[in-house]
DNA sequence: TTCCTTTTTGGCTGAATAGCCAAGCTACCG
DNA sequence: CGGTAGCTTGGCTATTCAGCCAAAAAGGAA
């Protein structure tokens, strides 16, 4: 079994590679399917280097996988258990927004 | 609804309060129930001022809330699905160790 | 082979983050 | 009232990260 700290820390790895808007938006749209680079670059807007890089840090973090078809290069989710927290997340976030709004009118 | 980048940038913050060791080691601490901020401290080893910075960022994203008691500032969980995919990604993770461990034994 | 196309890597600068010490704040206690 | 305990905030430095350009791989097409 895994030293306590240790264990934190690799696991501390996976929500710092999600913690970045890009990063999410590229694996939220993965979501639906394999992408190529060139479909997330498109998605995020940035140039093709920094999607490049954004992308190996999910790799590292063992959340996506890659796999060369042709000349180009297709990414998928490998982490099943996100789907879940992703909607959740959103779920949550989309009340507080509504609650918030709520104060805010009866202001 | 929001924007989808917006909105991306706000379920970041949570990824990214969660991308520290330090402040993942505390999350996890209070899936079994609410801690004193010295708790915590204790629990982490840092400085008490480093150890309130890290709290301040999983309150500003909504991870945890504060709740004051006579002397003392008691911390709880605030993000019920979090428990969940906590235990997923741990039971992922041991998976991957494992497998990892059994190809280095191969070796 | 040489030329493209797609993706990654190197290198750089500016911005953000971690963590320590010191100072401030807020109650409770005497 | 002053003192103390518990926590937060300010300020600083060292480290890390984001994102751009340029250059390098890798592989298909001509």
């Amino acid at each position: 079994m895994l030293q306590r700290k240790q264990y934190m820390a690799a696991q501390a790895q996976i929500f710092k590679a999600l913690g970045h808007p890009s990063r999410l938006l590229m694996v939220d749209a993965l979501r639906n399917g394999e992408q190529c680079v060139c479909d997330l670059r498109q998605l995020v807007g940035d140039d093709i280097s920094t999607v490049s890089k954004h992308l190996a840090v999910l790799r590292q973090a063992g959340i996506v996988e890659q796999d060369k078809r042709g000349t180009n290069i297709y990414y998928r989710l490998s982490l099943p258990c996100l789907d879940n927290f992703l909607s959740c997340t959103r779920a949550l976030l989309e009340n507080r927004l509504v609650s918030e709004l709520s104060i805010l009118r009866e202001e």
